[in-house]
DNA sequence: AAGTGGTCTAGACCACTTG
DNA sequence: AAGTGGTCTAGACCACTTT
């Protein structure tokens, strides 16, 4: 399991901030000879994180850290999409940013002990110009320290490229659970919908290495004209 | 590209019926020597087939043609669980099986030109003895000659288990699209549901080898205690 | 031309299962 | 003990990108 330990170090490297999100990695020659090992281990620890979109391969040029950017937020994370297929990044538009105590099922989805602080921000999403999804989103504030409303809204990324820039947090995977409800009247109003229209609702964790928690996410989203779309490959 | 070639071979074997789910194939130095290529490439061959769920691997036994029962099944195609998370194989009742002409939503579906013939089957799923997901499958009648709802009935196995012992069919990927409905009037009668509530609408082309579509299928899932789960790790 | 990743080879040695 | 898959090595050669 010697590839384990290579990868083990790279994923730290992206951690300490050692290797930037963007940047080169040194080639897999020089890899090798630093961690003591050959070619084709560093390759296999390198295929793995590739395949976890963490790092990005291309041929001729080499090996980069992987960016949280809009094309990687669609194609892994975004899974709403028209009814006839097309899917279109969506404009955000921020309707609640506050600091307050952690609900005791926000506490339990980011694994906090105890009523710790987490910064809740609600978001609504328009596609094809019209509103459709109502986030709600809870981080623990330690793991976001000094961040604010300002520079959460002065962004130029996604919302998890920003984890990402501004604290070192890569969003690798996430868990959704689906399920179908009766709008609530807060989402209602968001989403111009009338009072007992059905809507998705997606609750989320989103994690970062180690599949430690790093951000609970619900969603509302109105499936008139939309569908939450789903792949089953691997399940690995 | 070689181990491309030898992948190809083995899921011919597979089609073919040459490798029998559930039997093992030949070691890798055998199959090395068949295709005339090094262990390295069978492996990597084999690699992917394995991620895919075709093949799986015991270390000092061998390798094996993988067989879609019960515990495939559950973990790779089937996403509702208890709300507390628990998962549970479902109960499932016959309600209708009928041979008809594809509708046109179906034909495009199953990529069939025109209006073929078709199996239509549905059932009502139940999980903790209630009745949660109501089924409407459609397989085109040329892919599965002489299916009938005696053999259907009869089998001992998942439906995907009776289509790959029966008619050499594995499934290994599915596309699926959600979405939040008004449950229809007869849905609402198999799941014994008020006229008005909201459910889960979930359509999946289930594929075979090569992305062919081999199923469609619509499910309409009562989500008051179970959930429609979805874990977003590597999306090759 | 030089440097990068991509594929394939050949073989050593280890871990596990079976008889 | 024999046979299987699992890991790691060392190196050849190819495809692509950059200078």
């Amino acid at each position: 399991m010697l590839y384990r330990q290579v990868k083990r170090q790279l994923i730290q490297d992206i951690q300490t901030g050692m290797a930037a999100p963007g940047a080169a990695l040194p080639n897999e020659k020089d890899l090798a000879q630093r961690f003591q090992v050959s070619v084709g281990t560093v390759r296999r620890a390198v295929d793995e994180l590739v395949a976890e979109h963490v790092l990005l391969r291309q041929q001729g040029r080499g090996t980069f850290v992987g960016k949280l950017d809009r094309e990687r937020f669609m194609f892994q994370f975004f899974k709403i999409a028209a009814r006839d297929g097309q899917s279109e990044f969506p404009e955000v538009r921020l309707h609640k940013f506050v600091k307050s105590r952690a609900t005791q099922i926000e506490a339990q989805a980011l694994g906090l002990h105890g009523s710790q602080w987490v910064f809740r921000i609600e978001n609504v999403l328009h596609l094809q110009g019209q509103p459709v999804i109502h986030d709600r989103i809870a981080i623990a504030a330690a793991m976001f320290p000094g961040l604010n409303q300002a520079s959460f809204t002065a962004r130029t990324t996604t919302i998890y490229g920003h984890y990402q820039a501004a604290f070192g947090i890569t969003i690798v995977s996430a868990d959704e659970r689906v399920r179908a409800e009766v709008v609530s009247p807060d989402s209602a109003k968001l989403l111009q919908l009338d009072e007992a229209t059905p809507v998705l609702r997606i609750d989320r964790v989103a994690h970062t290495f180690d599949r430690q928690p790093a951000e609970f996410r619900t969603s509302v989203v109105d499936t008139r004209h939309f569908d939450y779309v789903s792949r089953m490959r691997e399940m690995a």
